[in-house]
DNA sequence: CATGCGTATGACAACGTTGTCAACTGATGA
DNA sequence: TCATCAGTTGACAACGTTGTCATACGCATG
């Protein structure tokens, strides 16, 4: 296995130096055109290409791109990624995946470690850090973009959705279609607080709005089918004449559905239910979820490109720019107006 | 904003030299207690962290581990994603997660843009790769890991599940159901051409048994719900009378279910459904869609273990290894024993 | 006491790239 | 003719870490 070709070889081959190859390469101004044919030539004759570790070194910053994320079987992450992956794309920017398992201690911990790349950019997911993580950020010299909520107080870059309005958004809906027993089901200890925001400002509409949530569960395992199954029966046991219930994302709903499906409950004439995220399959039962639809991968996308435009410009941090994006409650049969 | 400390800082609060700082950090023998102490207050003391690109740069490989998905959206990568970083725990191995789309001549491209990293490890999913890529893979000094398919013949290390075994194992159930005008549903060409190999042993475990596919459609997109209850129609049109439908996956499986339920089509008395990969939704819709249920996390925490071993122990290669994972057949209500 | 050996520590160079400054070229204008 | 300048090109050092070799020391052996 012989060596990787460095610039000294494409230096040595096209005969000059090695800082001449260097800037040739890189397209600085300041080289003429002969030379910069006789390099480029020459590179592609040896098959070169950049050691990006040694760049970052000599650099301030390298080519990375860290994203953290609390994990990636969560039905809301993948897209994002995707999406920061086609905002990223043609820019040589790298993506290290960092999962941070909930939590902002854990989330700490690998932004910590993170850092040691000297990353070009940081995507982080959610507006709420520790101190350290804060002092860590505020430090940190380039761009920072948060993505999926955008409800915080922060002086980074934000991209994503405000799930104080979803919140209100699902309880208009439920008292418009008349519901006033209504429960709430989430879960993992609402570790993302996104879903705790949710749930605040749904319980803050109806109650302004003259109602009360009736009963709430948090199961404390992650999101999963099961565990909305799970938690159905917890909430129905206390509150068993329930007429709707919302549900912290479409996961959990979904396994609730069934549950009552399998109890024998008309949906939603027995009781009503709604997720959040807008999942393909919530048009795939019977009857069709409603639910409200985030625009993950645009969210990611955006994100991309934040980090993209600030790297191409050479700026450090860039400018803070805050995007929101617009919600959609997609109505499926699984509400509907009471008594029509 | 102060730089971070250095080795240097720490040799000098310590007072001894670079290098036995280095070697002390590192737990190297031949430091003295002393030293080591010595050296391991000064770096809490200034809170040093190693700089992974320095490392990196004089040394032949860095920590990180470069791991090449298709996409994320897809229902399979992100539990096998979580499964790498699960396996990789606790080493201080970085993930560099690189996107290559389907398609090899992508894989290719990505890759050669990965290996600049001198990563520690590669994990790819699959075994089809073009020839460059082989000969860059034949050059990679580190463990390599081919997750998702062990069909394939390779001198690399490979985790996953046989894509032949799953195409007959679902030929066997629909037989043994008494189904004999059977179609199959696939998507993106087959691009991941996992999905090709079931499709071929499902139709040969069908033919050995006197019994020829009747017909089969192969959407150009990417699977999702909606390309499944499209494809749906398209192969409805040709082959009204089918009894089963084999689909590539669980989406496409969905996307056709509720297409037909629409259609008022009875559920598996006119028309039987079974999908893989086993998601939680499956169970969700009614009926129960059978499917044959895949390790996906189990592969990537395997494939992650891998890497971490020849990694602590300091190999290059690591010895080839080659685990099968079991599949599991989990029938739901999507198919059933005919006239029963 | 001389020798040899093993342990502990240090000096130096090297990894590949790039920012800074210096040097060279030829052209312009005084 | 000489100073000036823009346009090119190059030498050097530096980024932070670590492998290699050298050195210093203490101890056991002859």
């Amino acid at each position: 296995m012989q060596k990787r070709p460095t610039l000294k070889d494409v230096a040595a081959y096209s005969q000059v130096s090695i800082i001449s190859a260097s800037r040739a390469l890189r397209g600085l101004e300041n080289v003429s055109p002969e030379l910069r044919a006789k390099v480029e030539a020459a590179a592609d004759a040896l098959g070169y290409s950049r050691n990006p570790i040694a760049g970052s070194l000599r650099g301030q910053s390298s080519d990375l791109v860290v994203v953290l994320v609390p994990a990636m079987t969560n039905n809301v992450f993948p897209a994002v990624v995707d999406g920061i992956y086609a905002g990223l794309s043609q820019t040589g920017l790298g993506v290290v995946l960092g999962l941070t398992g909930y939590g902002i201690e854990s989330e700490e911990r690998v932004l910590r470690n993170m850092l040691a790349w000297s990353p070009a950019g940081l995507v982080l997911s959610g507006s709420e850090h520790t101190d350290d993580t804060e002092a860590m950020l505020a430090e940190f010299d380039g761009p920072i973009v948060e993505v999926m909520d955008i409800d915080g107080e922060t002086e980074r870059s934000q991209v994503g959705l405000s799930h104080l309005e979803a919140g209100r958004m699902m309880a208009d809906h439920f008292l418009k279609c008349g519901y006033r027993r209504i429960g709430y089901i989430g879960a993992w200890g609402e570790q993302p607080l996104r879903s705790r925001k949710r749930r605040i400002s749904f319980e803050e509409e109806l109650r302004r709005n003259g109602v009360e949530l009736v009963g709430r569960f948090i199961h404390p395992d992650p999101s999963s089918v099961s565990v909305g199954a799970e938690s159905f029966d917890r909430l129905i046991e206390e509150h068993s004449d329930l007429e709707a219930i919302f549900f912290a994302n479409d996961d959990l709903a979904l396994g609730a559905m069934s549950n009552a499906l399998d109890r024998g409950l008309s949906i939603p004439d027995d009781m009503a239910f709604a997720g959040f995220n807008g999942l393909d399959v919530c048009d795939v039962v019977r009857p069709h979820l409603t639910t409200i639809v985030t625009p993950r991968f645009e969210v990611g996308c955006l994100a991309g490109k934040i980090i993209a435009d600030t790297f191409r410009t050479g700026e450090n941090k860039g400018p803070q720019q805050r995007r929101e994006l617009a919600l959609e409650l997609r109505q499926g049969g699984t509400t509907r107006l009471r008594n029509a």
